[in-house]
DNA sequence: CGGTCGGTCTTTTTT
DNA sequence: AGACCGACCG
C-alpha cells in the first residue's frame, strides 16, 4: 500500500525526547518511560529506524517483550513501518528466545531437540512427587512454597548447590534435596520449566563461547521493553548478548515494576547506568493517555515511595474531570454503585461499553461485581482467571500429546496413566516408579512392561493396551518440519508460529495417512477413551468438558507439528486473550491491566488489607510493590476514573470492616469528588442529570452520581447543561467535541433535554450522545 | 481401587 | 463459600 517510511518520516511528530531515543546511535541507551508516555511508538520507530538508515539489517535485531502479545503487537507495528523484511528480525519474548535457541542447541547441555516445557502446574507436580519420595513434611513445605523457593532462587541465576551453600536453616537444606532430585528428574524427562528455558540459554552461552560468538554477532542490536520486570537471568542474557557490541536499548518504568513476586529485580533497571556506565538515558515524561488530574494523582501517590527516582508525569491535554470516589457499604453496595455509572458512562457521556474498565487486586473480587453488572445488564468480559490450557480435560489431552512427542516425560505419563479410570491406582503407579527407577529406565519403559514391574494382571494389561495405542500414534504422526539450526536470518517464521495471532493459522495437510496435531487429538480422545467417559458422564460440565476438546482440536489443527503446538501451548499462556470487539466492560486484576488503557476505570476494594494486600501491610518493601501497583492502575485511565471502598467486605464467608485504603488518603483532596459525602443531597453539584438511571440500576439510594459533564474545574458547580441540545443538529451537520474532536452527525433522536445524536469520529467509531450533556459545537 | 466425608487454606502470575 | 487433600471404608 503505502511506501516505506524513511529515516525522516519515522521521526515525524516526536517530541524531542522521543526522537533522540530513535536516532540514538553506538552505546546503550536506558530509556526510562512513564506510563502513557509512547514507549511502543519509541521502540517500534527505533527498530525500522535502524533499518531504514542501513545501520541495521533486520535479522540483525532482537527485540525482546515480556508477553506474546507484546510481541505480536511490536511484530505488526514494525512490519507496518518497515515492510515485510522486519519479519525477519526476531521480536518475541525472553522465553520463547530462549526456546528457540535451545532448540537448536540444546544438544550442547544434553537436551533433545524435543524437550517438554513444564509449566507451573507440571513442575509442581513434580516437585511434590519427589518431596514425598524424599519425606519431605509436605504439609509445612507444601510443593507450592519449594517451588516458590526453587523459581527465586533459580530467578537469581543459582543452582541447587549455590543454594545449598547459602542454607541458613533446616528447611532451606531440604529444599535443596528436593532441588537437587528435581533437577536431575527433569532431565531425565527431557523437560525444562520456564526459569530452566532462561537459565539455559545463560549456561549454553557460558559454556560455549563459539555459540555466544554466533548469536552475538547475529544479533547486533537488542532492544528490551519492561526491563524493570526482568530478573537477574534475564539480565545476564541481555549483558551476555549485547556486552560487547553494548548496542542495547532497554525501555522500562521503575514504578511499575510490580513482578517483584516472580523474581523481577528493579535493580536491574535502577543500575543499568552502573552496568553500563556509558549509557545515555533518556526520559519520557510527557504523557499522552490521561488528564493532568489523573496524573497529578498518580504522582502523587508513587511520591510516597521512598526507593524511586523522582519522576513527574505530565500532560497537555487539560485537567479533565475530578476522580470520583465512593465509600460503599458492602461489595454488593460497591458493585451496585460501579454498574450503576458504568450505565452512566454509556447513557449519558457516550461511551462505549469497552471503554471501561473495573480493576480489583484479586480474582475473588470479580463475583459480587458480575452479579451486579449482570443484572444491570451491562455486557462484560473476565480477562485473565481460569485459562483455556489449564482447565483439567484440556490438561489431560496435552499430556498424551506430551508422552507422544517426548515418551520421557514422567510428569505427563502419571497424568494419563489412569484418565480415563483404567484402574490403575497408587499402588500400581508406585510399583511403575520404582521398578523404572531401580532398572533405570523411563517411566513410559515401565508403563508398556507393566506386569513385569509387578502390576496386577487386571491394570497392567491396560497399561499394556495404552501403550500400544500411544506406540501406534505415534508411528503415525507427522514429523516436525525441519526448523534449522536457529542461526540463519530467515527460519522459522517470519512472523512467530502459525496461529498466532497476525498469521494466517494454515490447516495442516498431512501426507498419506499421517496424523496432524488436529487429528491427534480427536485420536487420543476417541481411542482413549477419553470422550466416551465425559459422554457417560452426562452432567452440564462434562458436556462442556467435550467442547474444551473439541476446541483443543481446532486449535492444535492450526499448527504445521505436534511439536509446534505444544509448545505454543506452554509459552502462550491465554488462549482466549482476544482483545475485546468493544462491546464489552473489560474486569481484571491490576497486574493484567498494566500495559492497557481504558477511557474509563473504576478501581474497586481499595481498602488496607485488599488493596494494600494484608500480606503486604508489615512489610516496608512489599508496600512500595503494592503502591506501584496502584499507581499503575490509576494510570490505565484516560479520562474518567472512580475508585472505590467498602466499609464492609464479606470474604471467606465472614464479614469484616476495613479501614479506606493508605492509597485514598495519599490522592490530594483537591482532586477527589466525594461521591458518598453527596448521600441525600438534593444534588445538582455533580453533573446531575439522569440520576434517575444511576439509582435504579444500582438499587440503591438515589442521588449518589458521579461522572457527569466532563467538565474540569475542584469545586465548581456544574453546568446543567451544555446546551449543544438546542444547536437544532441534523444528520450531515460537522461537529467538534470537546474530547474527541471533529466528528459528523449521523442521526438525531427526541428531542428538548432528551435530544441525543449519533456522531461519527474518525478513527473513534461512533458515540451516542446526550446532547443536553455533551461537550458539542458547530464545526 | 475408588468413592465419600471432613479438615484446611486461601495474592498478584507476562512466561 | 469453595477447592483441594488426606483419611477412611466398601
Amino acid at each position: 500500500m503505502t511506501a516505506l517510511a524513511g529515516p525522516d518520516d519515522l521521526v515525524a511528530g516526536l517530541t524531542d525526547p522521543q526522537r533522540r531515543a530513535v536516532e540514538h546511535r553506538g552505546g546503550p541507551l536506558l530509556i526510562v518511560a512513564g506510563a502513557g508516555s509512547g514507549k511502543t511508538r519509541v521502540l517500534t520507530r527505533r527498530i525500522a529506524h535502524l533499518v531504514a538508515t542501513g545501520d541495521a539489517a533486520p535479522w540483525q535485531i532482537l527485540a525482546i517483550t515480556f508477553t506474546n502479545k507484546a510481541a505480536d503487537e511490536m511484530r505488526r507495528r514494525v512490519a507496518e513501518l518497515a515492510g515485510p523484511a522486519a519479519g525477519r528480525s526476531w521480536v518475541s519474548t525472553f522465553h520463547s528466545a530462549c526456546v528457540r535457541i535451545l532448540r537448536a542447541q540444546g544438544d550442547r547441555l544434553g537436551y533433545r531437540g524435543s524437550f517438554t516445557i513444564y509449566d507451573d502446574a507440571d513442575a509442581r507436580r513434580l516437585v511434590e512427587m519427589v518431596s514425598k519420595e524424599l519425606d519431605v513434611d509436605t504439609k509445612r513445605m507444601t510443593p507450592r512454597a519449594v517451588l516458590g523457593q526453587i523459581s527465586q532462587a533459580k530467578s537469581r541465576g543459582l543452582g541447587p548447590r549455590d543454594y545449598r551453600d547459602e542454607a541458613a536453616t533446616i528447611f532451606d537444606r531440604r529444599i535443596a534435596d528436593v532441588w537437587d532430585e528435581y533437577q536431575r528428574r527433569m532431565v531425565a524427562a527431557n523437560a525444562m520449566d520456564f526459569d530452566d528455558l532462561l537459565a539455559n540459554a545463560v549456561r549454553l552461552f557460558e559454556e560455549h563461547p563459539d555459540v555466544l560468538a554466533h548469536y552475538r554477532e547475529r544479533f547486533a542490536h537488542v532492544l528490551i521493553d519492561e526491563y524493570q520486570d526482568t530478573n537477574a537471568v534475564q539480565n545476564s542474557l541481555a549483558v551476555l548478548l549485547a556486552g560487547e557490541h553494548r548496542n542495547i536499548a532497554v525501555v522500562g518504568d521503575s514504578d511499575q515494576s510490580v513482578y517483584r513476586f516472580r523474581g523481577a529485580d528493579i535493580t536491574n533497571i535502577l543500575d543499568f547506568e552502573e552496568a553500563f556506565p556509558d549509557a545515555t538515558t533518556i526520559t519520557l515524561d510527557q504523557n499522552f493517555r490521561s488528564t493532568q488530574t489523573i496524573l497529578d494523582a498518580a504522582n502523587a501517590v508513587i511520591a510516597n515511595n521512598l526507593s524511586r527516582k523522582p519522576k513527574q508525569l505530565w500532560t497537555d491535554r487539560g485537567t479533565g474531570e475530578r476522580i470520583v470516589r465512593y465509600r460503599a457499604e458492602d461489595e454488593d453496595d460497591e458493585a451496585a454503585w460501579v454498574a450503576g455509572e458504568i450505565r452512566r458512562l454509556v447513557r449519558d457521556v457516550g461511551l462505549a461499553h469497552g471503554d471501561v474498565a473495573v480493576f480489583y487486586r484479586t480474582n475473588a473480587q470479580s463475583r459480587a461485581l458480575e452479579e451486579a453488572l449482570v443484572r444491570a445488564e451491562v455486557p462484560y468480559r473476565v480477562v485473565g482467571g481460569t485459562k483455556f490450557y489449564d482447565r483439567r480435560e484440556v490438561r489431560d489431552l496435552l499430556a498424551y500429546l506430551r508422552v507422544l512427542v517426548n515418551p520421557d516425560d514422567e510428569v505427563s505419563w502419571r497424568r494419563i496413566v489412569n484418565v480415563p479410570k483404567r484402574g490403575v491406582g497408587e499402588t500400581s503407579v508406585a510399583r511403575l516408579a520404582s521398578w523404572a527407577a531401580a532398572g533405570g529406565v523411563p517411566f513410559g519403559t515401565a508403563v508398556a512392561r507393566a506386569a513385569e514391574a509387578g502390576v496386577g494382571a487386571k491394570a497392567a494389561g491396560a497399561l499394556a493396551e495404552l501403550a500400544a495405542l500411544l506406540d501406534d500414534l505415534r508411528a503415525r504422526m507427522a514429523p516436525a518440519p525441519d526448523e534449522g539450526d536457529g542461526l540463519e536470518p530467515d527460519l522459522l517464521d517470519a512472523a512467530g508460529p502459525p496461529g498466532a495471532p497476525g498469521t494466517t493459522p494454515v490447516e495442516a495437510a498431512t501426507p498419506g495417512d499421517l496424523l496432524g496435531p488436529g487429528a491427534l487429538v480427536v485420536e487420543v480422545a476417541d481411542r482413549t477413551g477419553f470422550r466416551s467417559a465425559l459422554l457417560a458422564d452426562g452432567s452440564i460440565e462434562a458436556l462442556g468438558r467435550v467442547e474444551n476438546v473439541d476446541e483443543l482440536a481446532g486449535v492444535a489443527s492450526a499448527y504445521r507439528s505436534l511439536a509446534e503446538f505444544l509448545e505454543a501451548a506452554s509459552l502462550v499462556a491465554d488462549a482466549d486473550d482476544l482483545d475485546g470487539d468493544g462491546s464489552k466492560v473489560s474486569l481484571m486484576t491490576l497486574h493484567i491491566a498494566k500495559g492497557l488503557e481504558f477511557p474509563a476505570v473504576f478501581i474497586v476494594g481499595m481498602e488496607d488489607g485488599i488493596f494494600p494486600h494484608a500480606r503486604a501491610l508489615g512489610d516496608p518493601v512489599e508496600l512500595e510493590e503494592e503502591r506501584r501497583l496502584c499507581y499503575v492502575g490509576l494510570t490505565r485511565a484516560e479520562r474518567h476514573l472512580a475508585v472505590t471502598h467498602a466499609w464492609n467486605r464479606t470474604l471467606w464467608g465472614s464479614t469484616t470492616a476495613n479501614m479506606a485504603s493508605r492509597f485514598l488518603a495519599e490522592l490530594p483532596d483537591e482532586l477527589v469528588q466525594d461521591v458518598s459525602s453527596v448521600w441525600g443531597s438534593t444534588g445538582g453539584r455533580f453533573g446531575g442529570g439522569r440520576r434517575d438511571l444511576a439509582g435504579t440500576s444500582a438499587g440503591g439510594t438515589p442521588g449518589r452520581s458521579s461522572f457527569g459533564t466532563g467538565n474540569p474545574g475542584a469545586g465548581r458547580r456544574e453546568p446543567r447543561s451544555t446546551g449543544a441540545q438546542s444547536l437544532g443538529l441534523v444528520a450531515g451537520d460537522r461537529v467538534v467535541h470537546g474530547t474527541w474532536g471533529e466528528g459528523t452527525v449521523v442521526e438525531t433522536r427526541g428531542d428538548g433535554d432528551d435530544a441525543e445524536a449519533a456522531v461519527a469520529f474518525p478513527g473513534l467509531g461512533t458515540k451516542q450522545l446526550l446532547l443536553r450533556m455533551a461537550p458539542l459545537k458547530r464545526a
